[in-house]
DNA sequence: TTATAGATTGCCT
DNA sequence: GGCAATCTATAAT
């Protein structure tokens, strides 16, 4: 079964709050190896880069964050509260520096391996929502179960057909997403520009983390 | 069901 | 030295 192709560049070289719509519904794609494992993207959070006091580029470039610095389209993967990794994607050109948190997948393929990755056996018998919730349900949550880490990585392109982390359309034979409205919400885990609504969701979806 | 504390490390001042 | 774009277990209600 071919693959529908990842989302062009020019996808992503916009306005963040323009972006961050369009990505609720489309699928995150991570090769394991021969195995394919997805998820829906139901939740993310745009951070505005070198203008936004709560993004990490507000302060300037560093070794840390230059990935945000770079082309739209890219992976960048932080390390935080020594144990847990985030992955935005980047937006914009190279001059502005803004970016996608990733907040929230719903499970569409592989829910074995991203419960190994987990470490919360998969059990087939035992699948609904609340099961499935945490496996992906969290901006670290999400870049476990995809085995995501800054090491591997940080700095790939999202928009190249031999990557192993990509972002493709919805896939046909997944149930649409009509039923659900894009709305905004504060962002999460910040205390600077706390009050901005720049956390976009799908409200009423189960694996949303943060109900608006 | 909600609230709170503790884990644990790399980055930047 | 301080703290972080989080998660989990445990306690309290």
């Amino acid at each position: 079964m071919p693959l529908p192709p990842p989302l062009p560049r020019n996808f992503y070289e916009r306005d963040p709050r323009a972006v961050a719509r369009e990505l609720l519904g489309k699928i995150l794609l991570r090769r394991m190896g021969r195995k394919i494992v997805a998820g829906r993207i139901v939740e993310v959070e745009a951070y505005m880069g070198k203008n936004d006091p709560a993004a990490h580029a507000f302060a300037g470039m560093t070794n840390r964050n230059s990935v945000l610095f770079g082309p739209a389209g890219h992976a960048y993967v932080y390390f935080t509260y020594g144990m847990h990794h985030c992955m935005n994607i980047t937006c914009e050109g190279t001059d502005r520096a803004g970016s996608l948190l990733l907040r929230a997948l719903e499970p569409v393929a592989g829910f074995r391996e991203m419960g190994e990755a987990r470490k919360l056996p998969w059990d087939k018998e035992d699948a609904n929502p609340a099961k499935l919730r945490l496996l992906a349900s969290g901006p670290g949550r999400l870049c476990q179960a995809l085995r995501i880490d800054r090491q591997h990585d940080n700095g790939k392109d999202v928009t190249a057909r031999d990557s192993d982390l990509q972002v493709v359309d919805a896939l046909k034979e997944v149930p649409t997403l009509e039923k659900y409205k894009v709305v905004t919400a504060t962002r999460i885990g910040i205390t600077k520009a706390a009050e901005m609504k720049l956390r976009y969701l799908l409200a009423g979806n189960p694996y949303v983390s943060v109900k608006a």
